[in-house]
RNA sequence: GCAGGUGUUGUGUAGCCUGGUAGCACAAAGGCCUUCCAAGCCUUUAGCCCGGGUUCAAAUCCCGGCACCUGCACCA
């Protein structure tokens, strides 16, 4: 049997679908439903939940507009053109600035000039010595105009940048106490050439970041790497292992305790969510596929029935962000540590006012000026006069304690819209015996934790079904009502969008105040009082069950 | 972006070649019936991706655009 087709039942079930569909849809634009929405919260709220638990991270909340001068800095801004063309003869495409750097020709991002570099070098395709043709461009973040005469903004590549350029804020607020993180969830755009696959390359997509930051002399996370389970991971040394997180940082197969750290953060915030861990692993990146900020990068992958795709990535960014925002802005984004004290004599150098009021009256702010230029001589009324005399110095004691420096940035970055693809993918699956769908997903992700089904629409099941059903809300519970169709295709319904719980009031309800409780995955039914049918969903021994 | 393919009610599709009232199944809504896993019967809603051209007449033929799929390239 074929697996069940995620892009129809997202779209007919209103989970998510492509976007401004009555107008014929912008490619890489996804909208997500009334399910859709609910479940993405719900991952948004536990990866929050998870990372702020760890105690010394906070949320950040940025703009996606971005101000030119950061994505200079952040070096996105250099990027921001892939020069293309294209061999007339055999259709291979290049990038330009390839081609001319492997034959050491001067690469300027400038249309004209790699223009004339090809034509003037002769330079013919690689592959076939074809004609190239035009040198074409091709934008890839979106710029958008502000005003009249201002400059441009641009929609953030990433959340990462709002995040650096506020790290002193930061700092204060976790008391200058390194390490602490900084988490972000919120939208990033890129101008993919072809996005594909639904949820899986989009141009305005979701992402979950977090910043953290680290003294370099003790590059540490709070707490140690988890030795309580295993996972899969593929060196770029090509060896492959199965350790534990703590062990891959003993054993150096990842050199950065707190990447090893958020690698075991990861795992448990997947499996929590309902990914499969057999279906997780972490690959590092090879030397030439690593980004122009990081050093260090372990991918975490999801198997799905297109293969291994990338959901996060953990990146060791050094201290690339804040030492090139330190540079183009000229402001101060250091960190201080304590270093042994140690007293230093400084000389301290004044001018002496009163003195040079005292012999110059009127010619009084000539000599200042003069002394304020580091000159050696005035000349006042045709007399040469040493300037030295009139500056008091003086020897002071200080005492030096601290010391500045970069701090360096591990940045686990988690791509929402493809881990919630992975899920579905993972997790949609096709009854045998009837072939009907079945999400199964755990109770926290799902759309809705339950819904009230009376068995019937009249004989006042119908009528106790609301009261149970305004009962639950009133309790802050996250239900559903239908009694539309017969109950079974109502089970069915609900199936599909992944609720756990079906709550159904029958005859028995009206004699003894007790319900049937429906569970999803093992389509097992058990009795129990309305009264208990909030504590029961949210603790029951069954939520998150698979089989 | 290139090459090839595809686009028909909410979903899946027939019809296109050979122009002439757009059909089926499921879903959905209303009704009858019905005491736990998409039952049955009746009724209803709802569609030719968008724009232009050819023609008496276009879902059908032609052109342009958009979207999707596959491959290539791209993915900072």
């Amino acid at each position: 049997m074929n697996d069940p087709d995620q892009e129809e039942i997202s779209k007919r079930r209103g989970i998510y679908l492509p976007s401004f569909l009555i107008y014929g849809g912008v490619s890489g634009l996804y909208d997500y439903g009334p399910y859709g929405s609910r479940i993405k919260d719900n991952v948004i709220r536990i990866w929050k939940d998870m990372m702020l638990s760890e105690g010394n991270v906070a949320e950040y909340d940025g703009t996606s507009l971005t101000q030119i001068s950061v994505l200079k800095a952040s070096g996105h801004y250099d990027r921001f053109f892939d020069y293309s063309t294209e061999c007339e003869n055999c259709h291979t495409k290049f990038r330009v600035d390839d081609l001319l750097e492997k034959r050491n020709i001067e690469v300027r991002l400038d249309q004209d000039y790699l223009t004339r570099a090809l034509k003037e070098d002769n330079i013919k395709c690689d592959k076939c010595g074809g004609e190239l043709g035009e040198v074409k461009i091709h934008k890839l973040m979106f710029q958008v105009e502000q005003g009249q005469n201002s400059d441009p903004l641009f929609l953030r590549p990433e959340t990462a940048q709002g995040i650096f350029v506020n790290f002193k804020e930061y700092y204060r607020f976790f008391r200058e106490k390194l390490p602490f993180a900084i988490i972000q969830v919120g939208r990033g755009y890129r101008n993919e050439i072809s996005p594909r696959k639904a949820l899986y390359r989009l141009r305005e997509f979701n992402m979950m970041e977090c910043e953290s930051f680290f003294d370099p002399e003790n590059e540490r996370w709070v707490n140690e790497p988890p030795d309580s389970f295993k996972v899969k991971m593929a060196a770029n040394t090509g060896e492959e292992f199965f350790i534990s997180p703590r062990e891959a940082y003993e054993r150096q197969i990842v050199k950065s305790q707190p990447l090893a750290y958020f690698i075991g953060k990861s795992f448990q915030f997947y499996v929590r969510i309902g990914l499969d861990p057999d279906r997780i692993r972490y690959r590092q990146h090879k030397k030439d596929e690593l980004s122009h900020y990081s050093s260090d990068t372990w991918d975490a992958e999801a198997l799905t029935s297109t293969g291994w795709i990338e959901i996060t990535g953990i990146a060791h960014r050094g201290t690339y962000d804040l030492s090139r925002h330190i540079e183009t802005s000229g402001k101060d984004l250091y960190a201080q540590r304590v270093i042994p004290s140690r007293k230093v004599m400084e000389e301290v150098v004044e001018i002496d006012y009163g003195l040079i009021k005292k012999k110059f009256v009127n010619d009084a702010p000539a000599v200042i000026s003069a002394l304020k230029n580091n000159q050696d001589f005035v000349t006042i009324k045709g007399e040469k006069i040493k300037l030295a005399e009139f500056l008091i110095k003086s020897h002071v004691e200080k005492i030096i304690d601290r010391e500045n420096f970069i701090p360096t940035v591990i940045e686990p970055s988690f791509g929402l819209d493809r881990i919630i693809y992975s899920l579905f993918d993972q997790n949609f699956t096709t009854r045998a015996e009837s072939g009907f769908n079945v999400l199964r997903i755990p109770s926290e992700i799902s759309p809705y934790e339950a819904v009230v089904l009376p068995l019937m629409p009249n004989d006042s099941l119908d009528k106790v079904a609301r009261e149970v059903f305004s009962q639950l809300l009133a309790k802050g519970g996250r239900v559903l009502y239908d009694e539309s169709g017969s109950i079974g295709k109502r089970y069915a319904r609900y199936d599909e969008v992944g609720i756990v719980y079906g709550i159904t009031i029958d005859y028995d309800t009206l004699k003894d105040n007790t319900v049937t409780l429906r569970h999803r995955d093992t389509r097992e039914q058990i009795r129990i009082p309305i009264k208990e049918i909030m504590n029961y969903v949210r603790s029951s021994p069954w939520n998150g069950k698979k089989n």
